[in-house]
DNA sequence: CGGATAGTTCGATGAACGTCGTAGTTCGAT
DNA sequence: ATCGAACTACGACGTTCATCGAACTATCCG
């Protein structure tokens, strides 16, 4: 039996692997538009259950996986707890207004 | 036979219809980013023939449509030919910074 | 240890999407 | 009136995607 990891690593795409048309992907959805509009509005990080999102435990997870390998947020471990926030920096610095746009939008 | 109307008058939404959900789906697309970039980039409008990507006639009307009922470009009807453009100016006001930011990423 | 909590993984399913070919319409030119 | 060019509309096909429930792992606390 191999020794046990303590919970997947989780790889995040480096800034320079992170490209425009992933990023799109991830916020042309209805439930993870609502995710990042949370993050950015939110003083504090959100855990997986911190998120007020209409769907199911295991659909939030695939939507957090999309997210973070698109390169929009990051996770940070804590005991069983995983605390997301937004890359901000580094979205600004590739796709500079992008974000602040789409935060902006009226609806 | 019905009178004939000069070429179907193509539903454009007007720019507080247009949302930022619709607008990311549509750019969420490499052909369809290509031709946003094309449009940016060109001086003058382009026709749909004009688009150079890797794709048949009834695709690339498909993708105009998405893009167009998104409200991300507008097509200007002469003869048999259809010039498109980008909204540049209600995407601007809308979404401050968004088209910018697409348009600046590197990759 | 046992139980509770936080997330993940694994099919399965139904909807949406990109793609194409063909056929059809409008318009300009011959 | 006929032809070709520019584009649209329709139907089909395969893939991707969002969603769920159930089973599983990891961590913390009595």
């Amino acid at each position: 039996m191999p020794a046990s990891v303590p919970l997947p690593p989780l790889a995040y795409p480096d800034r320079d692997e992170i490209t425009v048309e992933a990023v799109l992907r991830a916020l042309a959805d209805p439930v993870r538009l609502a995710m990042v509009r949370q993050l950015a509005n939110s003083e504090t990080e959100i855990s997986c259950s911190g998120f007020e999102v209409p769907v199911t435990k295991s659909t939030l997870t695939h939507h957090l996986a999309t997210l973070r390998q698109a390169g929009v947020i990051v996770g940070r471990q804590e005991g069983t707890t995983r605390y997301n926030s937004l890359r901000r920096n580094d979205l600004d610095v590739l796709f500079p207004g992008l974000l602040d746009g789409v935060l902006a939008a009226p609806r």
